[in-house]
DNA sequence: TAGATTGTTAATCGATTAACAATC
DNA sequence: TAGATTGTTAATCGATTAACAATC
């Protein structure tokens, strides 16, 4: 079991699951062991930065040796609680929402959606994937039988402060919001953003001034 | 004209959207002056950090009154390049393809999606908002009566490589990536990357952790 | 003018990189 | 054992915050 009382900067968790996902190739591609430097280079980052990374979490490698992929792709499997199934509910049926309940790979990390909400009566009831979609105003009744421990805000921009403040009053503590607006919520309630204009404008940026590498 | 010689650090200009954002929301108030020190307060930064930041385009504010809001906001759209129409393509007609050619916010940014391409012949022809969706193979003659500025690459993750590699070998010069891929470009060729299953894995490494503030 | 607030320089903080003793 | 590579401490680098003279 990992132990670590010391808080991880966010800096060192953004890049776990980019680990992740290279140890995930590497077992792919039949690798057992590596190094710090190896990884690194493959990464495009330094050796001192993998292994000060993982020693954030008590060190997994073997001086002399390197690191065993698969032990080190389930520790961080672990870090990350990809072993334990979260349930999430889309909040917003529209074309984004419905895109992300249709994405399969969520569900192979442990993220699985298990109901959709909107409020425009003439899609209620229609389906997307084996959902149907409910009534927003029949979440309350929905939690009471459900546990619910992701909710992916993709509601019109202008509902969506009204929407987070609805579903955090409702007790729900994490939030995925694609709402392109900042959200105000209790220090309990985790909002992880995905701004996509937010992204366009730096690739616009970065295109206009050639400021890649 | 802003000009500015030193190149401006990624972390201001992943503020800059917000900070628009937030002037936007401004200017729809009808608030047209505002001091570093309350609009830090609104964004939750410290007032250092807006004036640190707008002083690297050259200052645009006024000693002993702050800034105006709509010249901030203006300036703030040309750095980014809001006032060009920037032509973007879709590679990949899935849903979230799908989704992202039919969200109306980046077309009033400046983003405009001019067509869309997929590989599966049963698909080609069918209609996504304006656009018939095209073969890729036709790719190379698109390009030479159209301009381009930004490919979006919402492909299944094993064709990622490939195609970030064929239509880099077109000349294509900015990739909007959403394949949980890292691509490996000439290094003229800008990449700016949404990792989905990234961002949802810091939010359950949130979510278990409580990390939140 | 006096008060307010900028732009900028200096100080601090945190994150990355380098170095190396420990050890497999 | 000798060579390789870790985990960790120290040095560097960059980004954020604080301070303040300039000035509207």
């Amino acid at each position: 079991m990992v132990k670590y009382r010391k808080s991880i900067s966010s800096a060192v968790i953004r890049r776990l699951p980019r680990y992740y996902r290279y140890l995930s190739t590497l077992l792919d591609m039949g690798i057992s062991k590596i190094s710090s430097k190896d990884l690194g280079n493959r990464m495009g980052i330094t050796s001192s930065q993998v292994r000060q990374d993982f020693s954030c979490f008590g060190g997994y490698g073997l001086q002399g040796y390197g690191y065993d992929v698969e032990f080190l792709h389930q520790e961080i499997a672990n870090i990350l609680g990809l072993n334990t199934v979260r349930h999430m509910i889309i909040i917003g049926a529209g074309s984004l929402g419905t895109a992300l309940a249709k994405h399969k790979e969520f569900e192979k990390k442990g993220f699985k959606v298990i109901a959709i909400f909107d409020v425009k009566s003439e899609i209620i009831g229609q389906k997307i994937t084996e959902h149907e979609i409910r009534h927003l105003d029949t979440l309350p009744q929905f939690l009471e039988n459900n546990h619910v421990d992701i909710a992916i805000l993709t509601v019109p921009e202008n509902f969506g402060r009204e929407v987070a403040a609805y579903i955090t009053s409702l007790g729900i503590k994490a939030i995925w919001n694609f709402v392109p607006i900042e959200l105000k919520t209790p220090s309990d309630v985790i909002v992880e953003n995905i701004h996509l204009i937010d992204s366009l404008m730096v690739l616009g940026y970065n295109y206009k001034n050639n400021n890649n590498k």
